[in-house]
DNA sequence: CCATGGTTACAAAAAGGTGCGTAATTTACT
DNA sequence: AGTAAATTACGCACCTTTTTGTAACCATGG
């Protein structure tokens, strides 16, 4: 999803949070302040490439906060911005939308074959 | 995003918003029914294979209800299940989220060189 | 050599677009 | 009267574009 077709907002929002990772990395960035390589550890199927291009797509969106602090090795440190904490709770309410709808063609947690044990957030 | 990482309810809503046209479609739908045709006009830039892939997507996640008449030529009509009117306004709330938070790599509507005029929802 | 937090180039996989074929009936033209 | 074309909502095969993964490289200090 390179541009947009419509100038709607919804469509911008979705433009940043679409895919597997944003609303991931927000979850765990929830908890507060993560690194690099935490983030890593949380998530271990994303690939470090994969992590810096979402970690900044959300920066640039203004969702995440990246602080650098130089010392070797570089450390950096990701939080949510405050417009990112007001962000959340508007994605747990799609998360109860869809436990409580009980649509036809959802998945239950015991079907999913390809679901990673060792990541199993909420 | 062929199949999920984590049994999380949040990434589980995600795989089937994601993308351009599953908020666009939910959108045009809130107005009303329409047939396959009417959403190819209201928003000319998908081809039929997406439009019929992404409206099953939706039918299976119990968002879209889809009915068919026989008759000759074929009619099918597609409306908005109860469980996807109340997703409505989880999704504007996101949209609200958005033009509220004036974050720095928002793009603003004059600056969309590849907005399609014609094609303008909210 | 290790670790950190990257970048870059190349390759694989996934997503998306294009065009053809299908059905039965109506309308349009010759 | 006979033929042709259009209509609706797709399915299918093929091909291009976009996204993601892999691997290698960089800097630095311990």
């Amino acid at each position: 999803m390179k541009n947009l077709v419509s100038r709607c907002p919804i469509e911008e929002v979705m433009q940043v949070l679409s895919g597997r990772w944003p609303t991931l990395l927000i979850y765990y960035l929830k908890d507060g302040t993560k690194r690099f390589n935490e983030l890593r550890r949380d998530n271990p199927t994303i690939s470090h490439k994969m992590l810096t291009l979402e970690l900044r797509k959300l920066e640039d969106a203004g969702i995440v906060q990246r602080t650098e602090f130089n010392g070797y090795p570089l450390r950096v440190e990701y939080d949510l911005t405050p417009a990112g904490e007001t962000l959340v709770p508007l994605i747990d309410a799609l998360g109860e939308w869809w436990e409580a709808t009980d649509s036809p063609g959802q998945q239950h947690a015991e079907e999913i074959g390809n679901a990673v044990e060792f990541d199993r957030p909420v």
